[in-house]
DNA sequence: CGTACGATAGACAGACCTGTCTGAGAGGAA
DNA sequence: TTCCTCTCAGACAGGTCTGTCTATCGTACG
């Protein structure tokens, strides 16, 4: 890096990068509506004129920290599905990927569920959340379809209950430590008869 | 009704009353957050001095609309079990009784998914949810055995996997009508492959 | 050096929230 | 009648929130 232009990009990009990592911190720790202006500045270390400098509100804040989740979720399912080549290992990775995150110590469910719970509804968020469920919904169908089954729209929506089921139960039942080990079953079950199915 | 006695009970439960069905229109279909105490009394017509000798707070309020949506949850999905004998068909007559809420204007999800989100951890909300949930895996597990799983309490949390994603992907995929057939061609399985595994 | 721009701290307005309190009215009970 | 309890209507305090604005500072660039 010189030190004429990339210093002034990088001031800039730091300003809202901090500010996305906070807003991704606590509106995902404690939720959109509870999380104030104030809290986010202060712990990103930034005005708050700055924040309005580069978000014009604080829903469109809330819109930039649901797209940077998508981001990562997304492209976190396809690195493990790209680790393995059999469909039906790939499905299985996809939950496997998803039982790490329920490990995690700063697991809190679905962010894209959460924000529509608090969101008005028609607004960025509702949004961002048909967005994201849509591409969580294709790759799953494209599993499906992948691994031979009858029906792969149906299989799909399927295996998209079963992830929608069990981010929901890691974060309602953070003492039950059976949840990861019964999704891959079932996903397995599902896929068997799915795809065995009438053979 | 006799003239004395009854009236003034009458006025008695129905300030209260009043103020639950509000609580229930207003929570649920808007969330706690952005519903304040001035909408809840009035569309109960009531004044606010008078919640406040009814319940000692708003989140105290919110509690009694979680038991009444408990209650009236759990006898639901009871009455439908009863109609039935065979675990199986009880089993399947459970995620019927949730695709038939799915079918009402006012379904908004799970209530108790939707006030965990809002709520802060540790409260009477957290309590509410956690209650509501043990009540449903009970009922799943209960269920499970009668049908003779193998492993009734895997099974019993894979269906209530199952009826938690129901009605999260309900409530956010507003415009899918194939989650309900889907649901229970996924339940079938799931009970299948559970009880006639190693036969 | 001077200029322009972005950042900062913080005051401010306007709106909303919860919970308390006052004052008045209505209807049974002694 | 007098009392007592519940209710209503609404003011009020004290706090929060979002979004705007002012004023100052530091730094890159011409």
């Amino acid at each position: 890096m010189s030190i004429t232009a990339p210093t002034e990009i990088d001031h800039r990009t730091s300003a809202r990068n901090r500010l996305l990592a906070a807003a991704n911190e606590l509106f995902y720790a404690e939720g959109i509506q509870t999380v104030g202006i104030d809290r986010i500045i202060e712990r990103a270390g930034v005005a708050k004129a700055s924040l309005y400098n580069h978000f014009r509100s604080k829903e469109e804040l809330v819109a930039a920290y649901l797209a940077s989740r998508h981001e990562l979720t997304t492209s976190r399912l396809a690195a493990a599905m790209a680790r393995v080549d059999d469909p039906r290992e790939k499905i299985l990775a996809v939950f496997d990927a998803q039982a790490q995150q329920f490990a995690q110590a700063d697991f809190n469910g679905c962010a894209f569920t959460a924000a529509s719970t608090e969101a008005p509804r028609g607004g960025l968020v509702e949004a961002a959340a048909d967005e994201f469920r849509a591409s969580i919904r294709g790759m799953f169908t494209d599993l499906a379809e992948q691994a031979g089954a009858a029906d792969p729209v149906t299989l799909g929506r399927q295996l998209h209950l079963l992830y929608d089921g069990a981010g929901l139960a890691a974060r309602m039942d953070r003492h039950d430590p059976g949840i990861a080990p019964s999704v891959c079953e079932a996903a397995e079950s599902l896929l068997d008869v799915a795809v065995y199915r009438g053979t």
